[in-house]
DNA sequence: TGACTTTATGAACACTGTTCACTAATCTTT
DNA sequence: AAAGATTAGTGAACAGTGTTCATAAAGTCA
């Protein structure tokens, strides 16, 4: 052994992935540079070179902390529900979570699904369990439904997403001023409301 | 006067449009340069800023020129239809119209939600009225509807926006293999059948 | 003390967006 | 035709980027 190490590399990558996540959060994913990671833990940015494969890996290992924190944030909403709320209630404190948490902390966030991979690579296997994980919690909510639930998990959990895009890139404000919240509202009401009428047209 | 412009400035910007199109195209947003735009004009890069104040104000331009050809594919969609078709066919032909454009063009689509403008700054009316173009072709399905017509086209246009995201950004594929049109049906028919539900209790 | 190992550096490379003094080609005037 | 005016377009420069790698510094062991 020689030159003790100031940090250990689990350290590092730590304050690594802190000093990335205040960059982001203060000036958006364009702001993020190996140089200025580097520079806010005190090293080189040479340094990152010997915990991160490249900057894309640093991002993704981000972005999984950033669904760690929704997940937790989810989790929290959940938590302050009455013990005998129902589906439907839980679903809407879950879907405005989500969007509470998405403009909270838009930037990162943002970083989660602005960051494509390279072409024909895959995605991590630790970020692809935290969707799984978040997903879950909507499937868990709607299993009263039967067959389907994965389905309409998917399409409020995409629903709910939309919205907070449209309305936080501010790509719907072009069109007057946006009522978010009404809009989840709407879509996961309606959409509970439609599914049980065409339940009830089946049987 | 001196020098013949070899093409005029609108003849630039329409060739800068194209080549970046091109180059955003097949290599994606990360792909873009000026120089990159310059080289395949055949001119330099600087001469790009005589006819766009920066490569910021090029991709708003691409971006229209991006809803404009989203607008011109979904009123084909639309025109294909039998003369007769109800609202919910014709809103139907458009989510899929609109999920089938962003998988053909995907990476001209994502740049149009990606790019962010600097903090504070608006989006040029030019943009501003494209989006309204568009959404007004989802309100005009959904006027039968009466009251509550521009919440139900904003909520619609999200959630198919959203799935579209969600699918071809591969964050709902890590949860396993997904039928996006599914989705896309199943979005539009329930949400309908609710809306209908909800107001027949209230009248 | 000398040999060996590991940590971290910082210079180098090829790239980026943007600016601007300048050239070369054309038009206008003499 | 010659001289002067004008401007389209250039290309070098600047400050920044991600990434690599020879090298220096600092520690351990014999």
């Amino acid at each position: 052994m020689a030159r003790k190490a100031q940090h250990s590399k689990e350290e590092l990558r730590a304050m690594a992935l802190a000093a990335a996540r205040e960059i982001v959060a203060a000036e958006g994913a364009a702001g993020l540079s190996t140089r200025k990671v580097a520079s806010r833990m005190g090293y080189a940015a040479g340094t990152l070179y010997l915990v991160f494969r490249n900057l894309d890996d640093l991002v993704l290992q981000l972005n999984a902390a950033t669904l760690e924190a929704l997940d937790a944030h989810l989790a929290e909403a959940l938590a302050r529900l009455p013990a005998d709320a129902g589906p439907r209630r839980r679903l809407l404190a879950l879907a405005h979570a989500y969007y509470l948490f998405a403009r909270e902390h838009f930037h990162l966030w943002s970083l989660v699904f602005e960051h494509h991979l390279p072409e024909g690579e895959t995605m991590p296997e630790s970020l692809a369990a935290r969707v799984r994980a978040l997903l879950g919690r909507v499937e868990a909510e709607l299993s009263h439904l039967g067959a389907g639930a994965d389905l309409a998990a998917r399409v409020l959990w995409s629903g709910v997403h939309g919205i907070a895009v449209l309305a936080l890139t501010d790509n719907l404000a072009a069109t007057g001023p946006v009522d978010a919240p009404a809009l989840v509202d709407s879509l996961v009401n309606r959409y509970l409301d439609g599914f049980a009428a065409a339940g009830r047209n089946q049987s």
